[in-house]
DNA sequence: CTGAGCACCTGAGGGC
DNA sequence: TGCCCTCAGGTGCTCA
């Protein structure tokens, strides 16, 4: 699935088309992703505005005093369209602006959220309450995550792939920024030193950053709104690349399930 | 509290 | 061509 750069993508990509956009026509074909969808007649003829991204999730606030809630979970794409374009399978939500642009939910393997939630209860709702900071604000220093990863002895890739020590860092970019950062998947999170959390947060960012100006990863399902494929893939040092040489020092890298997620690294790189 | 394991669901790709 | 197995960018539940 999507992961932050992925999810950053998207909103840039429905967001000037939907800013301030009254919702003509909704429609919310599937009555179940991983929670209850809502009513469509809740959400249709309203405005939306404030469109942003906390997280995964992408959030919109509606002129009732709620706010809808998307998440992309491991499949989910969306994708603009004209509304004469042919539905799809896995096509599960479609909201369409009165001037006729169309954004489509596909999500084939249905473990994405589409919820509408009262804003004033949105800061203490279960799914935002937790999160920590985004990893793109300046609250993500290297004294933050030293501080946040005392007493955690999970591996260091399972820590950062936690949503309440940074938001959005997933599996992909999670391999990625430690191979940058020069530090083994598995080192004790609590072990790192202040400076390697230093560097361990600037290449967070970096590989961030650089994956959103590619428009993200396109590996299956992923695609920007306008329907263009992300290109960072081809950026990848090492995540799919178990047995390649290391980019750097060309020793064959390795590959390793942690916490249920297969992991790429290089052994001699990373410490 | 933490961490590990499993579950949710569909589809793509490889081996036979 | 088809069957069976494994794997996939996420998260949330249960259990020890």
């Amino acid at each position: 699935m999507p992961e932050l750069p992925e999810v950053e993508t998207t909103l840039r990509g429905i967001a000037p088309h939907f800013e301030g956009q009254t919702l003509a026509l909704v429609q919310v074909r599937a009555p179940m992703l991983r929670q209850p969808t809502p009513q469509a007649a809740l959400i249709q003829g309203r405005t939306l505005s404030n469109l942003r991204r906390r997280n995964k999730y992408i959030l919109a606030d509606t002129n009732d005093a709620h706010t809808l809630l998307l998440h992309l979970g491991m499949s989910g794409r969306i994708v603009l369209t004209p509304p004469t374009a042919p539905l799809l399978k896995h096509d599960h939500i479609i909201l369409r602006t009165a001037n006729g642009v169309e954004a489509r939910l596909n999500d084939p393997r249905r473990f994405g959220l589409f919820l509408r939630i009262p804003t004033a209860q949105l800061a203490t709702h279960p799914l935002l309450a937790a999160i920590g900071p985004e990893p793109l604000s300046p609250a993500f220093t290297g004294a933050y995550l030293h501080k946040a990863l005392r007493g955690k002895s999970v591996a260091i890739k399972a820590a950062i792939m936690d949503g309440r020590v940074v938001a959005g860092v997933g599996n992909i970019y999670a391999s990625e920024s430690l191979f940058r950062a020069g530090i083994s998947p598995l080192a004790a999170a609590a072990s790192l030193s202040r400076r390697r959390c230093d560097a361990l947060v600037f290449h967070i960012i970096a590989t961030l950053t650089e994956a959103i100006a590619a428009g993200g990863s396109s590996l299956r399902d992923f695609t920007q709104a306008s329907g263009e494929l992300g290109y960072f893939q081809h950026s990848f040092r090492v995540y799919g690349r178990a047995g390649q040489p290391c980019p750097s020092c060309a020793t064959p890298l390795k590959s390793k399930v942690i916490s249920q997620r297969n992991t790429f690294w290089c052994p001699a790189c990373q410490r």
